[in-house]
DNA sequence: CAGGTTCTCTACCAAGTGGTAGACGGACGC
DNA sequence: GCGTCCGTCTACCACTTGGTAGAGAACCTG
């Protein structure tokens, strides 16, 4: 019985809690339970709610800059395939854990001062990003734009995408695993008829 | 002195805090506190939690219908320009009252039974869109694509984007009168260009 | 074995949660 | 003047919130 550390546990559930039903909403006793131990233990890893919400926070920043910079890496050298490739990337952990992006979308709500510090750990990646988009724009292979608002109306539409089912089952979309497929080529096209020159 | 009604006002508040800080995480004292009345009062005009949640949902539905048709039956033939104007309309709302579309993105952390509700309220128009989107697909003056999914693509595009403050500072917006100009037409060169044949 | 460290626990606490019961006062028709 | 609504209020309820204090078990190291 391998038996992850109480802590990373902790960790996991708050990311799908806090993910899907905003931080404020849910409770340390309700995160406690779901771990399967005392609130008082969880209060032992993490000071406070706010030290639990931080360490949230910067485990998701670094998966998914992980995940974001592999694909670039692996990836061609025509920008639309490039783009092609971070999406595929994203999708799938999207999908799979649908509160990843749940979570970025709770920034809002959150301390200031955190915001900050999650904005610090993924400026690298969106300045890169900004500077490829704009490089690429330079040189006619992607439409010309404002290369900072693109690459926030992209990053909208993928993360609006993957955390709103509900607007797609208004549309009469299916969540099974011929929708997804479907969802993620459109989703493609889409971006890519979006920046495509 | 006018002194709009006790129940409109807490409507308006509701809205305001459902949307900006999400409907689980705000009790009803803070919202009568807001209004500058007491909770049992509250709780005089709406009997419960749930039946506040579910008022503020139809006047926000409501009023997003009829921003919406307006300005689908104001505008022109070509679908392009139609779209446009659509955008420019929920985009004026969206920005002077960014909890509107918040609380739109509340959907999936409330009752089943009310989401049902709303999606039975903008039912109408949702079809209605898809089957022009439908029809001037088939007659070549936008992309060709599953109507559904682009519908819903192009809507998680303007909510995330207006819902989403946080990600547009991130690549160095500024939220001053130049700067929401800029994104409106950005906003709407995005979409044109993911939609155009 | 002793003595410390690491971890989880029980027992509390003050403050806040959604909600009930019912008193108070003012406006109304009679 | 008199009852009767209407709207708001105070008082209270059982329960949950984030957090503190400290007991006790299981483990190392000597």
């Amino acid at each position: 019985m391998p038996e992850r550390p109480t802590r990373d546990r902790i960790l996991d559930e708050a990311v799908d809690l806090f993910g899907f039903r905003g931080v404020e909403a849910v409770s340390l006793d309700e995160i406690a339970r779901a771990v399967g131990v005392r609130k008082q233990s969880l209060l032992y890893w993490f000071p406070s709610k706010e030290a639990l919400v931080a360490a949230v926070l910067d485990t998701v920043a670094d998966e998914l800059v992980v995940v974001i910079t592999a694909a670039i890496r692996a990836s061609d050298d025509d920008p639309l395939v490039r783009i092609d490739a971070v999406i595929r990337a994203v999708f799938g952990p999207a999908v799979r854990r649908p509160a990843l992006l749940g979570l970025v979308r709770e920034l809002g709500r959150l301390d200031p001062e955190l915001v900050e510090r999650l904005r610090s750990r993924i400026a690298p990646l969106v300045e890169a990003c900004v500077a490829y988009l704009e490089s690429e724009m330079e040189r006619g292979r992607l439409r010309r734009a404002d290369p900072r608002l693109v690459a926030a109306l992209a990053y909208a539409t993928v993360t609006g995408i993957a955390t709103e089912p509900e607007a797609l089952e208004t549309v009469g979309w299916s969540r099974d695993l011929a929708g997804l497929r479907r969802l993620r080529d459109e989703l493609r096209g889409f971006i890519r008829a979006a920046l495509a020159p």
